[in-house]
DNA sequence: CTGAAAGCGCTTACAG
DNA sequence: CTGAAAGCGCTTACAG
């Protein structure tokens, strides 16, 4: 049943003209009320679909925002930027706005190629989710249309980025620890892997630092290589009585390692991690953790970015939304 | 720095008609290869990009496809779905078609309210990822744009859809065993819960059929009330040599279940799932298992898709997609 | 409060 | 091989 109403055919219908059609369905001043009221009922009865692809030629905005995430974030077991990508499209439709995904494959990172929907100015703009490239970064800054980081940052540029509080959250996290009567607190992570686990260590050195705890070198346990693949854990002589980790999959790692080398969680030692996945639930005990606020992070870069795509000048730099807390059961008390 | 090329713009410098423009970017026959080398070159030195918008308008196509999953599909833990839809957008970009996710909140669900998109006339088809309510059937049949579903069907429709073959995964995987030595096989499963345990049964037991094995209903085992919670598992009085399940992250439940209860596996009884996702692999021991093929499934269906947006007269029917078998520890040969 | 005119940037016949 | 004309379905000034 092909249906091809149009604002025109509707005016025909009712005997007006379709600019006063346009102004009705758009809810604009300009039109009585009871000629609204019938011209809304009409086009109902009509079958009437509005074309959203004509008023966006008109008025040059399509009202759709890209979303990159680069491939390697997109693995099947490894989705948790796809399940963060669900809330961006979520909150874009209450601003009756879409967003297209698209996957930066490698090739194209490498080879600085621009997504398709870009060339064919099909978006207003983009949100990056996930580290990409500096190199790409570089050429992003030259398109013409707004973009904001979200979940990372970038330092040599002025662009602007939605991002966790990872700092301030492994820093009430280690508070969280010490007020639990813990001193010999070890750091899980590589501190040059990314920017989320570099801040959350400095996050625990800031909690150290004011608890006026020395830093322990052994107690910097490295997690992973140069790409970010995971290594055996290696545990220190002296084993501390609390491990502040990175995140949950390497928390839950360690769990495993602690056990099998005969300790008990959290009897002997406490373990923390972040970022409150699935493997903070699976994990026996279940890890106290940092929960990373997807929403509200997703509702503050739509808003940004709508904004933006109004008013071009707008300016945001790195806004930060804080995590919560999720108290479980891997920390004891001493 | 705005940038408002057009075709008419590259016309004008290079003293040519936008038409001949037109053609010699759409690489149509009607240019001569030097005119259409010199167009090309031109475009690119202006920094020109297409306007996909215009044409959408023009020949009343969007390229772009919605995909529909419901809210109760995309929890934070439930990713499987979203995953999913990473694999579409990236089919749909090498046709040239943009995804826009769609999901459907329970209130638009039992509202039967039309996504937007479709109102606006942003798609040009659907392609609906997960099981959704039979009205909401009702009323996507009445739309004017082609849909299909994606691993489900539904009865009394005849709507098309890609699924897994979930009735011969089921089959394999159950032969598998009995080649392995046992005759002794539960399934684990709520049969009413969704036409994929169903079907994954009924595969199960054409299994023993053909092994001349008969079906014992102490071996049927609830795992799910009908609102699909998991439910605690009711291990049989005599156990089973092997435990065929209706998904992994069962699979995963049973076995510790079955080690809780003082049982090895797969010493004392063998385990498999269904899926191939990440309790699979966390559990100890892995999972024999069948993967769902995903990327067949996405290239499929989009396939289908773009030839109906094309041809709405086109139909599939049900098509099922194998999987495969992958062979992990949780098996043993008696 | 209502509407005639122009135009967004393309593509599609059709004519030469 | 090249191009003039018409039109996709809206919105935006502007005039009455």
């Amino acid at each position: 049943m092909k249906n091809n109403v149009t604002m025109q055919d509707i005016a025909n219908q009712l005997g007006v003209s379709k600019v006063t059609v346009s102004k009705a369905l758009n809810n604009k001043e300009g039109v009585s009320d009871q000629l609204k009221a019938k011209i809304k009922v009409t086009a109902k009865d009509m079958g009437y679909r509005y074309n959203a692809l004509a008023r966006a030629l008109k008025v040059s905005h399509s009202f759709n925002i890209g979303v990159i995430i680069a491939e390697r974030f997109t693995g099947d077991h490894k989705s948790f930027y796809t399940g963060f990508y669900q809330h961006l499209s979520r909150v874009l439709d209450t601003y009756e706005y879409s967003g297209i995904l698209n996957i930066l494959s490698d090739q194209a990172e490498k080879g600085l190629a621009l997504p398709r929907i870009y060339l064919e100015r099909k978006v207003d703009g983009f949100i990056i989710l996930g580290q990409i490239s500096k190199k790409y970064i570089e050429v992003l800054q030259n398109i013409d249309i707004p973009i904001i980081f979200l979940d990372f940052y970038d330092d040599h540029v002025g662009i602007d980025a939605v991002i966790t509080d990872n700092f301030y959250g492994a820093y009430e996290l280690t508070n969280y620890l010490i007020s639990n009567g813990h001193r010999e607190i070890a750091y899980v992570g590589n501190l040059h892997a990314t920017s989320s686990i570099q801040d959350r260590f400095l996050g625990y050195y800031k909690s150290l630092l004011e608890h006026q705890i020395p830093l322990n070198n052994d107690y910097i346990i490295n997690d992973r290589d140069e790409n970010g693949k995971f290594i055996d854990l290696f545990l220190p002589a002296q084993i501390p009585s609390a491990f502040v980790c990175n995140c949950d999959q390497i928390a839950y790692n360690l769990i495993n390692k602690l056990k099998t080398s005969g300790y008990k969680v959290p009897e002997d030692c406490s373990v923390v991690g972040f970022d409150n996945d699935i493997f903070a639930t699976i994990s026996e005990p279940q890890i106290t953790t940092v929960e990373v606020n997807i929403k509200e992070m997703a509702n503050t870069v739509v808003r940004y970015m709508i904004e933006k795509v109004t008013d071009g000048n707008k300016k945001y730099g790195r806004v930060l939304i804080k995590g919560k807390i999720i108290y479980r059961d891997s920390v004891k008390t001493i």
